[in-house]
DNA sequence: TCGACAACTTACTAACTAATAAGTAATCTC
DNA sequence: GAGATTACTTATTAGTTAGTAAGTTGTCGA
């Protein structure tokens, strides 16, 4: 009421993206039934009639969501293509670090993963295909790194992507509870598992 | 209507029981906020009050699961409690490999993890003591087991508790979508880098 | 300046949710 | 066999949920 500025101005996309930015944070904060059109609404100081006119029903709200993770995947996945596989790994992990430092989230395809029956079944599938895009990423650098000799690790890549996979997503929601240390301490011993010595690189 | 037989019969607590069992079924495929008291009533042919009337409140309900998770957890442990390290550390995986056959259940633990700030906080406080109290169960396993030479690893035992810990409650979310053999490759992973030669052992 | 469209709001619904109160029937206790 | 207790059911509530329909307002192109 005070002055018509403020509000869309710029940018002519600000709200559905906005839904999208608020939704993320919910999910990986309280999960896909943790949350409501009417709590992201509030937040948005938006009624919860205009998610849904972004996004008609919480499945669709729930694909783009996903879907939106994936391609940011996808994006990160190819500008990191040509790196060594050690400094690709380490990018994964501090992706997933970054969740923890915003604000204790988790991976989100961790936590559809958790409460996967509990989706509908559009989700479902969005989650299946990052979960295994991801993956099957994870066991091509893996393949790469110890091909090249940079990464010296026993037993067969589908299975140490799997482990690092899982210690990641699992140690976010650890973290939770134990601290935010757990996670620095199990990314440590992955490297040692990986055979690369890490003491000072950043990324 | 036809027979009053057929009900309760035999033994008293009965109907508690089954309520904390279907509950469990439910937490470990749907998540907290995944059921309701209808569904657990519906499950068991009785109304939703009935389910209030053993557990007042969600939240106790919560704490009731949470506890008896607990408690399982305890009483193994100590039946454990002599045995070789890489027996317990068998035994550990085999009691959530056994979450993955029985439906493609996952960890509860974990599933509280990963919505933890979406279930009331009295649930939370013993989901937190439950984390708490395998983690530090894990450690002291992986230090006895190194000291005796039973073990041999790399890195802290702390930290390698957290990758134990992670992998296994990753690993079973992530078995629902990637398959079961998954978990399986993450567990012969976690044997060599235990040190471990696992070939045809079973616990 | 007209009308079409985008981006909403207002107003509403039906279903589900946890929770409570009051009643009932069987059983156990003295 | 009277009274209390246990284990429920019936009935109801207030709040939340996803979802819809019908309006309102601003902007933009012709």
């Amino acid at each position: 009421m005070v002055s018509s500025r403020e509000r869309k101005v710029a940018s002519k996309p600000d709200t559905r993206e906005e839904i999208l930015r608020t939704a993320s944070r919910l999910l990986q904060l309280n999960g896909f039934n943790g949350f409501s059109y009417g709590h992201i609404a509030k937040e948005l100081g938006v009624k919860s009639a205009a998610v849904h006119y972004h996004f008609p029903s919480k499945a669709a709200l729930g694909v783009a969501l996903v879907d939106r993770f994936r391609t940011r995947y996808r994006l990160w996945m190819e500008d990191a293509a040509g790196l060594p596989a050690a400094d690709q790994l380490s990018g994964y992990v501090a992706i997933h670090r970054r969740f923890l430092e915003r604000g204790a989230r988790v991976c989100p395809g961790g936590v559809l993963q958790a409460e996967l029956y509990a989706v509908p079944e559009e989700v479902q599938a969005s989650v299946t295909q990052m979960a295994q895009e991801v993956h099957d990423w994870l066991v091509e650098v893996l393949t790469a790194g110890r091909a090249s000799g940079e990464l010296t690790f026993e037993g067969p890549p589908e299975a140490m992507a799997t482990v690092v996979g899982a210690t990641v997503q699992g140690a976010l929601q650890m973290a939770r509870i134990l601290g935010a240390e757990q996670f620095d301490l199990a990314e440590a011993q992955l490297w040692r598992f990986l055979g690369v010595s890490r003491e000072l690189t950043k990324s």
